[in-house]
DNA sequence: GTCTATAGCTCGATAGAC
DNA sequence: GTCTATCGAGCTATAGAC
């Protein structure tokens, strides 16, 4: 499925709880815990093919148990992609109406995909743009105005049309190229640094060029 | 195109229903459009987000009847692909070991796309690649073997790990644009046709370039 | 070839004990 | 904070009438 596995998910539990400071506190643990066990199995099998009895399973909970922590399935998913959209939210508030030079547009880019590296379980869950079917309207215009926003920031109104095509299309590679990992090492040898390497490389030539023929 | 709307798949509910030849029986008539429904519902919902239900109520039929013509919700969802997995088998069946020309390989991937293309709905269901959970083994192994193949064709095994990455990409790019349309038009007065060109000259040339520094 | 009826199951969610 | 117990809804699939 998707190349994000367990194991790369994961430091969240190892963050032992400081309880020091709050003794009332929920022990911080089964939340996150939740959440971590959910990320795994959604990546796996789906939101919809994933059951809240096996999430439950898989923690040795019961599924009574998950409703202390989360009011709803689908709250569940929206506690996931929270952190995300909320760090989009963040980068998109310090960008400026237009950057109108290639070099700040694709510095731009590149922040932003270190904001979703750097959240790649949340944006694999996402699947990025494919299969919202499930999700809260709340959150599907979140995201809707995250990509509008995120491509205007990648391309200039003045461009040609085919300059800013090119720029969507970029936009998409890199998405892509954050979403999928594992399977994606078709060339022998590939490491994904190496590959992510090469990939920025190509966007930014791509980028450079169109800006060029202006 | 994701923009496979009811209205482009259907003239289902305007249900035209030639109810005329009824003796010999309209032997063509349900199954097809049984798989045309299914289509737009999966489309819009997803598979499992569509129940059987949903599916028989939009065609004044029961769950039941829908039995008789498939054997599973599953065997639904494989009767749409498979049209497409038989049209992409036909064409690797043509192709020879290797392309050794980057014209040939471009026009491999042309055709490749226009076989994507008279089957969208079905590429569109599919999602390319992305929530193949539901999907029988069987199936799984084609659509594997098909991305494997395609990718193989569009490179060359003595280009540089950068080149071949970049086809990748490109065949990825493909795949997108096939997926995707409607929604996409972000670049104002943008044409579906008009795109298309531009993404394929997008694709050609980096395809050149790419063999062009061997 | 299509329908009625329903079996048999699983799901999300709630109530209340501890 | 987690449990047991259970409900109602909705699901796939089957049996058998017409």
């Amino acid at each position: 499925m998707i190349g994000l596995r367990v194991h790369s998910i994961g430091t969240t539990n190892v963050k032992t709880e400081q309880r020091s400071t709050k003794a009332s506190g929920e022990k911080q643990g089964s939340r996150e815990k939740i959440l971590e066990v959910a990320t795994e199995l959604f990546l796996e099998h789906g939101y919809a093919g994933t059951p809240l009895s096996a999430i439950a399973a898989q923690l040795d909970f019961t599924k009574a148990a998950l409703y202390y922590h989360f009011k709803s399935k689908v709250d569940i998913l929206s506690g996931i992609l929270s952190p995300l959209l909320d760090a989009v939210d963040g980068l998109l508030e310090q960008a400026p109406e237009r950057f109108p030079d290639a070099q700040q547009r694709w510095e731009f880019l590149y922040n932003y995909s270190q904001v979703l590296l750097s959240h790649s379980h949340a944006v694999a869950v996402l699947g990025i743009s494919s299969s919202n079917i499930w999700l809260p309207q709340e959150i599907k215009e979140r995201i809707d105005y995250h990509r509008r926003r995120t491509i205007e920031l990648a391309m200039l109104p003045e461009m040609s049309d085919e300059e800013q095509v090119k720029a969507i299309l970029l936009m998409d590679v890199l998405h892509r190229e954050i979403v999928f990992t594992e399977d994606r090492m078709v060339v022998p040898g590939m490491t994904p640094e190496r590959r992510r390497e090469i990939v920025y490389g190509f966007i930014r030539e791509a980028l450079d060029g169109a800006a060029a023929t202006r």
